[in-house]
RNA sequence: GGCGGUAUAGCUUAGUUGGCUAGAGCGUUCGGUUCAUACCCGAAAGGUCAUUGGUUCAAGUCCAAUUACCGCUACCA
């Protein structure tokens, strides 16, 4: 029989820097449902891989002195290295920098600029001239600029355009018919109503102001917008081709079963995407879903707080099958969820420790003690013994429900609940006290196989989630995974065979200890130099002149930015924009005596321009200005 | 600043179209047990479902306002 197409996909990651266990999260769920359909006889393509442009990246790049390519290069080699590490089963890591998804792309563009979809057209606009802000027409105050009041004029910049309003009734239907389409579904809601009853904008797929982009081949001096070229990788590497000989794989596996997304980009997948492909003649991706983040602690993870947590240093203090237990089941299906190393060791220890591990090794000591390690026949029934039975039967279809919506840790909770049924199992058993009594050896015989059955019940299910942990049962169990057929019936176990060595499946931790460490590593790491020395002349090479403040104001529309008007004592006044607004009032700064570096490139910061730099000393949500006693004159050097 | 989202036991959270005596796991307290990784089993305590108002026979569930938090985005040279 022909196996069913399975097509799922995460979205690709962006290579602007090394992935958190936030943005982990998302490959390990696709692979633990990517994995699960296997089982359930799909036949599953499974594609991940990373976005490689955009005008973020060339800034990295630029900053680290390297090609963008070279940098993509990097990053997305430790994207890899991390999906790898976390034993994730994509059958394709796509990269957008690939040359023929590049040409691709560009024959997409050119496809939708000859059928009309794409136009060349000008970001026309009411401009305020001295705001520098382009505003539309509901955002004016009777036809002048909201921030100085002052009348706008038109204004335009050249670009191209996709007609969106063209497909918008379109999409809107599809959403209507297909209510499985967008989830969760209060995600549909959010589009729908902010999105497509509003009316759809069309959208501007080109740009001018940076170059680390597919070129436009029809007009050089644009690059494809950052999200047509991404969203597009579903299809290019899946085998599609503008022309219309498609791959034998895209015939078979497009459109996708479900795009595995973060919530944060749900707009892209469930508008501008169905529109690309409605505009492309192809079908819609079957279901989009939009999952929530995983936070650290009571903040968000950020590199400034230092509170990000890595899966490759998760992984390195508690396996990967922790791990991926954690994200997969500690993850609510709509709501954020947390994560931090006491909670992460809390789960070991309660569910995975003495839950999983101690009922497995328990019952294969037991075997051990009193049968030297033989499996016997069920062969003395009793009624307490059918409810574990029938746990087990139904365990299949109990998941089977679950993943259907994609509820994975529900899923997974399913599974726990014959684990906690088999723990009370023994309880009502008490195999200790038939071991004591000659006459009810096969009654014990009959207790220990309906474990030892239920156990590979729950490790068979259990493979798609923790496939380390379930090949380490089936190793003690001396059974081989046999798959989803291997649980139509109670008796997968072989009478009269032999169980494998114990072996505990996970350390309990002892958490006090384990934070210390913890917290040990991490102040070691971040009392290494992390910055590089650097030699007399290049400090040489900054200039930092004293300079009076001359003037101070707000910088409008900004929390952040106050403008400066300086003396430098060049004869000149010099403008610098400061991002310091929450820690002072201008007028606190007004003929104070202070330093900035004066010989960075002017650049633009809400429409205005800064020549330089304020220096400040800030840690841990306390800045200082750097104030020099007023006798020093404007214009004096720093040496 | 703009747009959107969320608020349920100490913690992490379930609650589909309004009918709940509001569930679960962890944690806590008490009791039981000893095969096992001081583990497992049982019981109990713990919630004016953020606040205020409204719709309704009925509201955690719908509406409005308030507060707090979160995400995206702009900006922090």
């Amino acid at each position: 029989m022909e196996k069913k197409p399975y097509y799922i996909s995460t979205a690709i990651a962006y290579t602007s820097a090394k992935p958190h266990i936030g943005n982990t999260y998302e490959i390990v769920l696709a692979d633990a449902i990517a994995r699960y359909k296997r089982m359930m006889g799909f036949d599953v393509y499974f594609q991940t891989g990373t976005d490689e442009h955009g005008q973020k990246i060339q800034e990295k790049a630029q900053q680290a002195g390297i090609t963008p390519q070279a940098y993509v290069d990097g990053v997305a080699a430790q994207i890899k290295d991390i999906w790898d590490l976390m034993n994730t089963t994509y059958d394709r890591f796509v990269r957008t920098t690939d040359p023929m998804h590049m040409e691709k792309v560009q024959k997409i563009f050119k496809k939708l600029y000859d059928q009309g979809d794409i136009y060349k057209g000008s970001y026309k606009g009411k401009y305020c001239t001295p705001c520098e802000s382009f505003w539309t027409e509901s955002q004016m105050k009777d036809g002048c600029c909201p921030d100085c009041g002052r009348p706008c004029a038109d204004a335009e910049e050249e670009a191209y355009f996709f007609r969106m309003s063209k497909y918008a009734d379109r999409l809107m239907a599809h959403i209507q018919a297909h209510p499985e389409f967008i989830q969760p579904e209060s995600r549909k809601n959010e589009m729908v109503n902010n999105f497509l009853k509003p009316g759809l904008q069309d959208l501007c797929v080109s740009r001018t102001s940076f170059s680390w982009g597919i070129p436009v081949t029809i007009d050089e001096k644009h690059v494809v917008y950052v999200w047509l070229d991404a969203l597009t990788n579903y299809i290019t590497f899946c085998g599609y081709d503008p022309d219309g000989s498609h791959d034998a794989q895209y015939q078979k596996f497009w459109p996708a079963d479900v795009h595995l997304i973060g919530k944060d980009i749900i707009r892209f997948h469930t508008v501008y995407w169905p529109i690309f492909l409605m505009a492309l003649g192809e079908e819609l991706p079957k279901q989009v879903f939009g999952h929530p983040w995983l936070l650290v602690g009571d903040g968000k993870m950020s590199k400034s707080t230092g509170n990000v947590i890595y899966a490759d240093d998760l992984v390195q203090w508690f396996g990967v099958d922790a791990v991926r237990y954690y994200v997969l089941h500690e993850m609510p299906f709509a709501n954020d969820g947390v994560i931090s190393y006491e909670l992460m060791m809390e789960r070991i220890n309660s569910d995975l420790a003495n839950v999983l591990g101690n009922l497995v090794n328990r019952t294969i000591a037991m075997t051990h003690k009193y049968f030297d390690g033989k499996i016997c026949a069920p062969t003395v029934l009793e009624p307490m013994d059918e409810e574990l039975k029938a746990l087990a039967l139904a365990l299949p279809a109990a998941v089977e429900k679950k993943m259907q919506d994609l509820r994975v840790a529900e899923a997974i909770d399913e599974i726990f609940t014959l684990l906690r049924r088999s723990n009370k199992y023994i309880d009502e058993t008490m195999p200790w006290a038939l071991a004591k009594d000659e006459t009810k050896q096969a009654r014990l015989g009959t207790v220990l196989y309906h474990l030892l059955e239920s156990i590979r019940f729950a490790a068979v299910e259990l493979k798609s989630f923790l496939p380390d942990t379930a090949d380490r049962i089936f190793a003690q169990l001396q059974v081989a995974n046999g798959g989803a057929a291997s649980l139509a019936s109670f008796d997968g176990m072989p009478i009269g065979g032999m169980v494998g060595t114990a072996e505990i499946l996970f350390q309990r931790i002892d958490m006090a200890k384990k934070l210390e460490e913890i917290t040990a590593q991490q102040a070691q790491e971040s009392a290494a130099p992390a910055v590089p020395p650097i030699t007399i002349d290049e400090f040489a090479k900054v200039e930092m002149t004293v300079c009076k403040v001359l003037a101070c104001e707000k910088v409008k529309k900004s929390e952040k930015l106050l403008k400066f008007q300086l003396d430098d004592g060049s004869g000149t006044t010099r403008q610098i924009l400061s991002g310091i607004a929450k820690y002072y009032t201008p007028e606190e700064l007004v003929g104070k005596t202070i330093v900035a570096c004066t010989n960075l490139p002017p650049r633009k910061m809400m429409g205005q321009e800064s020549n330089g730099m304020i220096l400040s000393a800030e840690k841990e949500g306390n800045l200082n200005l750097l104030m020099l006693d007023d006798s020093i004159p404007a214009g004096a050097k720093l040496c």
